[in-house]
DNA sequence: ACTTGTCAAGCGAGCGTTCGTTCTATAAAT
DNA sequence: ATTTATAGAACGAACGCTCGCTTGACAAGT
């Protein structure tokens, strides 16, 4: 099974650290560490259950248990607090999405379902950032909204370009619909934008990543190459 | 082809008059709708572009035209606002998905096809308004996000329900997988979360009814029903 | 024909509140 | 003693909402 590493909240907190050195005044790395961890996940809990917008500083004191000057020594303005949580999202689906093993990149089958396979498996272990990431895009300033929608655009264009090598290579049926690619990310979202349903109703990671490769596959592959349970 | 009736923006603000008659203090009948339609238009425009909670009234004045005072000639509160917009968007959704034509209620593929037809059409018919509804429901108050919630969870229960009878029919394929309805759902609401891309692309809504029955229907259907052309 | 009276409709300054942000005083650590 | 971290009061701007005033159309009275 696919393991994905460095993308705990603890990882991810080390990396804003390092990242924004310049705005954050607490000079002691591990104090610092302690309580950005706090400061991000009380603002990871707030903003996804009311919006980043809807959340003040004062409720985010508050959660946090850290004063308003003493939020101020991680971030200059809630804007930075912000652009530290979107840099992370998009770091981690760069660097993870864009790096498939060589054992996978020749095969345009096996990519296509190593690229659902991690996009799953990396959202679900950083389910709060996405939902922060791209749910609330549409409620941030015109820059950051065009960073999540850069990050996006990536992410589509990786499926767009192993779904045209498959094709290239006579590798799905043909006539498939062109739309493919872009029908994929909104099943790949759902996982983490409704993550409470599939808790809800005992829904796996494995049991969703299954389900995703096997109606995607079965839309694009030849008939004959269809196996009725869940292809292994 | 499908046809819709009634879910113009001069429908809608038509019953939005009617079914808040108690809150609206402006009699004169014309001069209400007419005004109306501009104030909720310029609602859904910076509501869809900035975010409802992050749209003051003081934006909504000066892109209406319409004074701080004249606003509330129309509601009693901007909550009140919301639920008048809301109200329209779930009546739609019960009265066009809950009453499909006698003539495909009979076959649950049919069915399954006119649902999927029949919620791509009305979002399109009615994108600002869905748009409003459910992505920005997340960060409505908790009584109206429960309300945009339980309209999401009628629309999947409605192809939780076909899916169910045409497994009982055994019209569909062993062993597909269970999660198939609630795949449905992410598929059909990216037509109004992304119409722009959609419209970049120069996709029609008919090519994209066509897409979503054509990867629903490979999914389920069995393998010997399967026509590769998208099926007619 | 012209004035006057009436009232629905519309306006925008101003209310109290809360926002993001800053600042100063103090506590803790070295 | 000096740096580092923290708390929370204070500030101006902007918020949702209210309210007294103006406008304009129309009917009654002359």
């Amino acid at each position: 099974m696919l393991e994905l590493k460095g993308h705990t909240g603890d990882d991810l907190c080390r990396s804003m650290l390092e990242r924004h050195a310049d705005v954050i005044s607490v000079q002691k790395p591990d104090v610092a560490l302690k309580k950005l961890k706090i400061i991000i996940s009380a603002a990871l809990k707030l903003s996804n259950s009311k919006g980043f917008q809807a959340m003040s500083l004062r409720d985010l004191s508050k959660e946090s248990g850290v004063s308003m000057g003493g939020l101020y020594a991680y971030f200059d303005s809630k804007t930075t607090l912000l652009n530290m949580i979107l840099s992370e999202v998009t770091g981690a689906v760069d660097s993870v999405l864009g790096n498939p093993p060589p054992e996978v990149v020749s095969d345009p089958i096996e990519h296509l379902k190593w690229l659902i396979e991690a996009h799953i498996r990396l959202t679900e272990e950083m389910q709060p950032w996405f939902s922060f990431a791209f749910m609330e895009a549409k409620n941030f300033p015109a820059k950051e909204r065009g960073r999540a929608v850069d990050s996006e655009a990536l992410t589509e264009s990786l499926f767009a370009e192993v779904t045209a090598r498959a094709i290239a290579d006579g590798r799905f049926r043909p006539g498939v619909t062109p739309l493919l690619p872009t029908m994929i990310k909104p099943l790949l979202q759902d996982w983490y934008v409704k993550r409470a349903k599939y808790r809800r109703r005992k829904v796996s990671v494995d049991d969703y990543i299954a389900a995703v490769q096997e109606m995607v596959l079965t839309t694009c592959l030849p008939v004959d190459q269809l196996s009725h349970p869940a292809a292994g």
